[in-house]
DNA sequence: ACTGGCTCACTGGACTAGCCTCTTAGACAG
DNA sequence: CTGTCTAAGAGGCTAGTCCAGTGAGCCAGT
């Protein structure tokens, strides 16, 4: 979880008690073998044994229920939620557990079906916003930037012309993974205007409105922006 | 965000204030127009608009942190997250305003390459947990049963036999609303038999490494236990 | 004019103590 | 046996207090 990914230095994120507390009861979830539907000790008897206070406790149980692991009951005690999967998962998203093929390989599906559903269900303000990423990556790489934000719009805009709720939803779960790949990428000389030319094969064929061609031309652009990772 | 779906009552979950807290913040932060960046009111200051205490403040902050959609800085104040479209996002998701046909699309998206991966990447040992799988789900049908678990199992086995952490990370996250549609089609007579053949097939195809089998039975098997959504 | 160090007001971090409401099991009366 | 009551224990929330980091502003030294 960074900020101002841009040059500038990382600003130290200072730890916080309860992001501690979350993973120490995540271990012991795990060490005490919890199923699904047991409860935790109460809050009284966690915070003492964890050394902190009640209140801390509470944000942290908090941050456990936004993150689907636990369900707090007012005068039960906090339950485990039926599905602790998602714990590890949301905690491996965030920590960047996961390898650069595998998101390229997560990227490369959503966006290719949402290429192929843009093509089909794109309205003429979806090609407009299209053609208006184009032409702020233009500018951008006239002005000798690396065009990363007319590289996001446009897919943000390819996204939108989906009209795909759920998949937007996934695709904004793996964004900021796929933002680093991004500026990695154009960093690269003269990938810009390689991107740029792909991006408007992209665009052609939601013009045309053809599913096919798009996804292709996706999937090549996926291709094209990523493999400088895979050398590694 | 239910629990114990299965045939029992639901247990009505009381209002949190921290959660009415959240919402309120949401609606602040949209209707005094800040932008990421910006910084929340103070604490104290925050709190006593509101009319709660500074520690139940804490635990909504909390939860908007966890949702991304502010960072907490000691000594700061709480910035506005860069991408503040996560939060309405996760709120939309966990809202179930998403529609069905959405979900049925992603989730064919997701499985189908998720087929086609395991195909290729299938071990020994995944192919005997997805046999397994379907001996759980045929047992299960013989005994009358509507073969839930089997089922449930076997796009698992299928999942994790792809080897790609990232996408079986968005399978979990769309896992719940996956979940209705799966009950509520081997609900329908018969239906669980025609589940377990096509079932078989997917299966028959992984063991052959072929992908693009893979993909097409995966499809078709998603089209099968979906059509009975799309009637309403 | 700039640099560095200092201070101080303000911000969040955390704890404590206490009282409230809710849940549940068990005692008890019918 | 059944329904009711009660008390213990759970979480919810508050108020007050102190600690620690931040950053603007002042001021002396260069």
């Amino acid at each position: 979880m960074e900020k101002t990914a841009r040059a500038g230095l990382e600003r130290v994120s200072r730890p916080r008690l309860y992001e501690q507390l979350v993973e120490q009861i995540l271990a012991y979830i795990e060490s005490a073998q919890l199923r699904p539907g047991d409860l935790l000790p109460a809050e009284r008897d966690l915070a003492e044994r964890l050394g902190v206070s009640r209140a801390t406790l509470a944000q942290a149980l908090v941050a456990l229920e936004v993150l689907g692991v636990i369900d707090v009951q007012h005068g039960t005690g906090a339950v485990l939620a039926r599905r602790p999967s998602v714990a590890s998962v949301i905690k491996g998203l965030r920590e960047h557990q996961s390898r650069l093929p595998e998101i390229v390989e997560a990227r490369s599906t959503l966006e290719g079906k949402l290429a192929a559903l843009a093509a089909e269900r794109r309205t003429g303000d979806d090609l407009a916003a299209i053609d208006n990423a184009l032409d702020v990556m233009a500018r951008e790489i006239n002005d000798g930037d690396r065009g990363t934000h007319g590289d996001e719009l446009f897919h943000q805009a390819i996204t939108a012309a989906a009209h795909s709720s759920v998949l937007a939803q996934l695709m904004a779960f793996i964004a900021e993974m796929i933002l680093e790949t991004r500026m990695e990428s154009l960093g690269q000389p003269g990938r810009p205007e390689q991107s740029l030319a792909s991006h408007r094969r992209i665009a052609d064929a939601i013009r045309a409105q053809d599913p096919a061609a798009a996804t292709e031309a996706m999937l090549a652009h996926i291709d094209l922006v990523s493999d400088v990772e895979l050398l590694r």
